[in-house]
DNA sequence: CCGGATCCACTAGGATACTG
DNA sequence: CAGTATCCTAGTGGATCCGG
């Protein structure tokens, strides 16, 4: 990308990851490391000399690291770009109530997604059943892979419990077992999330 | 810009949000309400025809409005990416120690960096000279112009503030008059800056 | 099969000239 | 002043091919 040539934070930033699919390659990272053709796959319509451009860029600043098995692996410095993806993904909420459409879905978004959306001051752990997924959340951290001894169950499509999460749906779609309580409190949304448009002046 | 296709809220956000220029445009109408030629202005380099093109697809989405002034002014959706911008901005933070060097600069720009980077706690008002710019800080707001009552004033370059802002140079490089204890509780940086590339794995 | 590289058609972005 | 109209270039998307 051509730099913006501001001596700015924001513009600094977009130097570096505002290039059309960065972003979405440190979301796949974010997850988990992955090898070049999980990250191809999980991106649909990405061509591959644009993937390969990309993590070198991102490699070269410093972002990700190449693992000796192959995987690329976010940097301390690139998962500090935790607290932007999620204010996006968070703002980003608005539009998802348009519905899924023919967009693309994988269930692993659903990390991101609710690393982004739950309540982060919650105590104890619930498992998530998403379709064939299962993630869990502890202390508001949300990983991949079950959970020793949960308080709580939850299960359901990823699609629905997505759309719990951003509060389209009520936590009464899902199937809960366990403490409830503990759900509703993770389900609690953070802010920033839902509210209408509207025109203000100022 | 193309959709990505992708049901997840960064990709519906960076549908939006994510062409090159748009997030800039939003800097500067986070900072206050702007004519075109303003706007123009302050993104150098930036096209004409791809100004107007990002203005009528932001007004499209209901993130801006055009007053029947001229001026373009965020709505209240389009100023809900104001905690994205700054998390970016933080992000960010590490690109700015390499300098200045050749790029644009504007003093305005000075209100988007300290609303990320101060300290958002701050209590009582801090009016702030940089260069011929006029800003005040209340409550971790920052806005244009002066305050009636400061209660410390502080007098530097735009450049040098920033500095000071981003943990690059101490507070003594700047001029401080009045209650020094607010002025070092203001510049207490925020978390996620500043931290060195390190490399670390999982 | 993984991890790309190469080629080509297409589109978005950049620079400048021009207009209501 | 606030854009529109062009032209040209760089970046993107899609398909295919290639070496290990």
């Amino acid at each position: 990308m051509k730099t913006y040539g501001q001596f700015c934070g924001l513009a600094r930033a977009l130097d570096h990851v505002g290039d059309r699919w960065t972003l979405l390659i440190v979301r796949e990272l974010l997850i988990e490391a992955r090898r070049y053709s999980q990250i191809r796959e999980a991106l649909p319509g990405v061509a591959t000399n644009l993937l390969a451009d990309r993590l070198r860029s991102l490699e070269a600043d410093g972002l990700i690291w190449k693992r000796p098995d192959g995987t690329y692996c976010l940097t301390a410095f690139g998962r500090r770009l935790e607290g932007a993806i999620h204010e996006l993904v968070r703002w980003g909420a608005e539009w998802m109530s348009a519905g899924r459409g023919s967009d693309h879905f994988r269930p692993q978004w659903l990390a991101v997604a609710l690393g982004a959306l739950l309540a982060a001051e919650t105590v104890g752990g619930v498992e998530i059943h998403a379709d064939d997924e299962v993630l869990h959340v502890t202390d508001g951290r949300v990983s991949l892979g079950p959970l020793e001894r949960p308080d709580a169950v939850i299960r359901g499509s990823a699609e629905d419990i997505l759309a719990v999460a951003a509060g389209m749906l009520p936590i009464s779609a899902l199937s809960v077992r366990g403490d409830s309580n503990a759900v509703t409190q993770l389900m609690r949304r953070r802010d920033n999330v839902g509210s209408t448009t509207t025109f203000s002046d100022t």
